[in-house]
Parts: structure tokens; C-alpha cells; sequence
DNA sequence: GTCTATATCGCGATAGAC
DNA sequence: GTCTATCGCGATATAGAC
């Protein structure tokens, strides 16, 4: 049993559940079931773990969004794609709501955070050019459109969630497939 | 001078600045001029006066969102209230930022907000009808299509804001303009 | 690697004088 | 209505034994 896991494990549910500012390194270190020095060795601060949590979401994302090269994606992969994104940002759903704050909170975290999210919505874009190539969007748009839709889904991608929760509504399949709706239709589909 | 109104005007600044967690009551009333103990006579705690916040945020809202009942509304009134309302949520932005969770650390404030953004989304909902009315919108378009459509836009109403401060791109009015073209483009004009 | 014990600090909140 | 003084608490982080 890792123990530097157990407390990443703690944490983020802890965080998911009360919100980073409630949640002291004591309680992490009680629910991991170990003691509060224990847990200053591992982590040199709550920062520090906050990171290594963000670390995990990068690792996540990283495997959603390297698509397979050999072949052309399809509307259908773009769906699994922004379903398996919801997934992903719902389990740690912690990050997306104290973002803003987080972000200035550790500059650190802010520099790797964008560098990440640059590449993934590059990767994104690329993904509408092929769409383009492939006549699933017409071709004729411009630029700009193209650009404009690319940012549209990304916006729904990192806020649907957030909304939902704003919303009181229950974040559940059925919710989320309605984010993919809105998305798909927000391509013109 | 108003003491109450001093202090509202300081956490503003300083919860925008910093963040909810981050500022303490001895800050806000250091930044006020006062005692701390001053600012305990006025307001029972902070969360006493974050939800005095959210309040002057509900008036600002109900002044934009009262619209002309003698005359149809336009396209045009649309996105001057889609830009009044941008300016207005940046100037209480600390409040979308943490929204998820200072709802959840407020039961109080949970229920008051959505019972005023229910009301407000409803009238957001109405203006689209109002469109389709006037002809602005195809009125071929289903009723679920309009639904989704007012959806939207309210979903980009409220999260513009945080998704530019996510991109790290300054808040200014030419990113602004780009939320409202982005809400045009949603409606599809 | 993990524990217990503890130092240090500062926040929220109150009491009581003016 | 405003101040000063202060209590009580709990959080972060470290020291040192095992």
C-alpha cells in the first residue's frame, strides 16, 4: 500500500467533497489514516499536494485526448472524447470549481496548468481541421468559424459540469449527455 | 460616510482580488480603516457579508434584467444586456469564481441565489420567445430547440468570465465582444 | 517511514471602555 | 458607533523518538 497514494486518494475526495480551503492536512492525514507528521513527509504542504492531484488530471487527460493517428476521427470519436472528458473532470471536480483562486493561489501550478491546457486545445482544434478535411464539416466555413465552434465546445467541455452543479441539477448521465448535445449542436450537427 | 457600505466596498475589493478564503475579517477591516472589532458590530461574520454582496449582485441584475415592457426587444437590447451583465459579473467576480463553493458553505445564500437565477433565467427565456414572436427567430424552430438555444446563452452569460480568466487572457473589451459574438453565433444570426 | 509531542502563528469572535 | 484588548481555537509545520 503506497501511502504517498493513500494521501492523494484522501485528498481528493475530501476536496471534491468540501472544497480545498475547508480541508486541513489534518483531516487528509486522518482519513488516510495516518498521522499528521506522516503526511509532512511526504508532502512539504497542502500545495504540494494540490499539484501532485493536478498532475494526476493531466495524466487522465493525456490519455483521452491522444487519439489514434492511423485513421480519421469521426463524430462518434468526438463524443466519446467530450464523455470521457465530463468523467474525468467530474472526479475531480474540485479543481474546475476553485480554479480561478487555485490558479493564483501558486504560480507554479498556473504555468504548468496553461502550458497543459494549451496542447489540449490544440490538439482539439486539429481535430476540427480533420473534421473540415473529411466533409463532416463543410467546408466552406472559414477560419474564424472553425475557430470560433473549436472554442464554443471547448467552453461547454470545461464549464458544462460547473453549470450543472450552479444549476442544482444532479450531475448524472443524463445531465451530461445533454452537455454533449449542446456541443454537437453548437458544431452545426 | 457609511460604515456598512466602507466595508462591502473593501471585501469587494479585496475577495476579487484574493479570494474568499484568503481574506480575513481583520484584512477587510484594516483595508476599511476601522477595528475589527468595528466591523463585528455591522456584520455578524463573513458570511454575513459575502451574502450583503451577493445582494447588491441581485439588484444589479434586476436593474439590467428589467426590461421596456411597452416595445418588443431587439436584437440590439439583447446584447447590451448580455454586455451589462459581463460588466457586472466582473465587477463581482470573485463570486462566479467560487460559486460552487460558497453555495455549499451557505445554505442560506444557496437557496436565495437560485431562487433569483431562476427567475432571472426565466426571464432570459421569455425575450427568446419574444424573438420568435418578432421574427428575429426562425419560428419554425421547436420549442426544445429554444430551450436549448436560451440555455446556451445563459451558459455563456455566467462562464465567459472564467473561462477567460482561465486562458489567462485579460478581461478587457475586445475579449468581452468575442462572448457576445459567440452568443449571437449560439442563437445563429 | 511512521509516530507523538509541540512550537508558532493568526483567525474569528467577544467584552467592556469610551 | 467605534475602539482596544484579549480569549480560545485550530491550522501548519517541525523535532525527535522509534
Amino acid at each position: 500500500m503506497d501511502t504517498k497514494s493513500a494521501i492523494l486518494d484522501s485528498a481528493l475526495d475530501l476536496f471534491n467533497a468540501q472544497g480545498t480551503a475547508e480541508v486541513t492536512t489534518n483531516h487528509i492525514a486522518r482519513d488516510a489514516g495516518i498521522s499528521p507528521g506522516n503526511l509532512y513527509y511526504h508532502f512539504r504542504n497542502k500545495a504540494e499536494i494540490i499539484r501532485a492531484l493536478f498532475e494526476r488530471l493531466f495524466n487522465a487527460w493525456d490519455v483521452i485526448f491522444t487519439l489514434d493517428e492511423v485513421r480519421q476521427p469521426t463524430l462518434d470519436d468526438l463524443e466519446r472524447l467530450v464523455r470521457a472528458n465530463f468523467e474525468t473532470l467530474w472526479e475531480y471536480r474540485f479543481a474546475y470549481r476553485e480554479l480561478v483562486a487555485l490558479l493564483r493561489q501558486d504560480d507554479q501550478l498556473k504555468g504548468r496548468f496553461l502550458q497543459v491546457r494549451e496542447r489540449g486545445f490544440q490538439g482539439f482544434s486539429e481535430l476540427f481541421q480533420h473534421f473540415m478535411a473529411a466533409g463532416v464539416l463543410p467546408p466552406t466555413t472559414g477560419t474564424s468559424d472553425v475557430t470560433d465552434i473549436a472554442e464554443m465546445c471547448w467552453l461547454i467541455s470545461e464549464f458544462w459540469l460547473p453549470y450543472l452543479e450552479v444549476s442544482d441539477r444532479e450531475v448524472d448521465p443524463v445531465w451530461l449527455e445533454r452537455g454533449v448535445r449542446l456541443m454537437l449542436r453548437a458544431i452545426g450537427v
